[in-house]
DNA sequence: GTCCCTAGCTTGTTTGAACAAGTTAAGGCA
DNA sequence: TGCCTTAACTTGTTCAAACAAGCTAGGGAC
């Protein structure tokens, strides 16, 4: 069962994306929201503080909250695993693994990923594909107390997340993305499609077990207008939402 | 005067930052902090939740909090101010207006503003450089309500946001951000002196005022290799302020 | 009518307490 | 030795209360 605060959230956002309470107008006052719901004033905070956290309402001291929006793009869910994303967005997707080796990490990924230098890493490169267009190229190092898990999947795993959620409970829990732009090389535009030269959206990451484990490390290709970033951020502090 | 929590955060931030707490080892548990800052436990919260909310540690329950990184991603302050991240980052920003003309809004823009279709609108369009390096280009819009106060400025103006501050009072409080990968344009290559279809970091935001009002909504294009934007995130968790 | 100021409302900060839920390490059993 | 159970610890959720700080509308002064 959810705890309350999340019920509280979940139906304060409904209705805001349903438009019963529309952009731009206020919020129930907390005490309002408390006596509603038969809950503490932190109580509601709590939920509010779930709702500012994704971006749809603002406030400030003194003030009643303000409505700011009433989509929630959650495209950011990609940041969590491109398969699932892809799925909760109504899209077929595939993968196939191009190429996959065994080899000793240099110093800056033993860095990264918290082994010494010259530790077994595996190297997979791995094109995605978005309803039969390939449209993600992925260049992936697992840290090699992964490799044998993720060298037993199939080559034509659609989501990795998944696969090894279940054959090892693993979590990928936290990650450290940067975004930019960068041209095609060679090879990116020959598995993707592209001219070479021409603009794709780059996402370097590393991600990280429930415990803080580093586990991977990973610079991913989009393919120009394949893929957006949608993010919301107050002054202050920004929120990137990602959820389901 | 910082709150209380937000001393805490800030103490405990520093000493991730300086290393005294190192990545991958775990956080004072939060009754030894409350015993140490003589606070109680809801205010400790607060402080982690902070640091969560800058990616730097994560939680599960039961377990203590783990250190994640050692930078804090603020790369997005760009997504606030171009002229006040790139001076917190030791950069010389300067900025030149290339063109700027009053015009009716079309449907879609006046939607996005909050006015109606055949409202003033102001276009400007606005040069960027870093350290004398031409980097990027900013097509923005503002709102009728908005043109007297933008057209005052001068054209060299290095940051709008903090003129507009400073003259109006105006604060760009929330902004929905839109991120992707786009080919150079004729205009965008002459400008930013790119090869034409070469690649260009692309973000189109719309900015509101601290009351929920829209202010303006802009397509800025970095040229590739310039600016880097920077997220963390955790799976499922999102950064939840406790207590209150 | 216009301006200013204040009373009341609203969010922000903090305390202290209690219980729930999940993790970990130590110790006992086979 | 190796496995298992449990006790102690840690974070998560919720309550009730109090005061601080900021905003707004309405009433009074001019």
């Amino acid at each position: 069962m959810h705890p309350r605060y999340a019920r509280i959230a979940d139906e304060l956002r409904a209705a805001i994306l349903g438009g019963e309470i529309p952009v731009g107008t206020p919020l129930p006052s907390e005490t309002v929201l408390a006596a509603r719901h038969k809950v503490a004033r932190g109580t509601v905070r709590q939920a509010v503080a779930v709702l500012t956290a994704e971006g749809l309402v603002g406030s400030r001291q003194g003030a009643r909250r303000i409505v700011l929006g009433r989509e929630r793009s959650q495209n950011f869910a990609v940041l969590h695993s491109f398969a699932q994303w892809a799925r909760a967005a109504g899209h077929e997707v595939t993968g196939q693994v191009i190429d996959q080796r065994r080899r000793g990490a240099a110093a800056a990924e033993a860095a990264r990923l918290g082994l010494t230098t010259g530790d077994s890493v595996l190297d997979v490169l791995r094109l995605r594909s978005l309803d039969g267009t390939a449209v993600l190229l992925e260049r992936t190092v697992y840290a090699g107390w992964l490799a044998p898990a993720v060298e037993r999947l199939p080559a034509d795993c659609d989501s990795v997340t998944q696969a090894l959620y279940e054959s090892r409970g693993l979590i990928f829990a936290y990650g450290e993305h940067l975004i930019d732009a960068v041209a095609a090389g060679t090879e990116d535009a020959r598995l993707l499609g592209v001219r070479r030269g021409g603009p794709l959206l780059r996402q370097r990451r590393v991600t990280t077990t429930r415990e803080g484990r580093p586990a991977e490390w990973s610079d991913d290709r989009y393919r120009a207008g394949s893929v957006t970033f949608a993010i919301r951020n107050a002054a202050g502090a920004l929120a990137v939402h990602p959820q389901d």
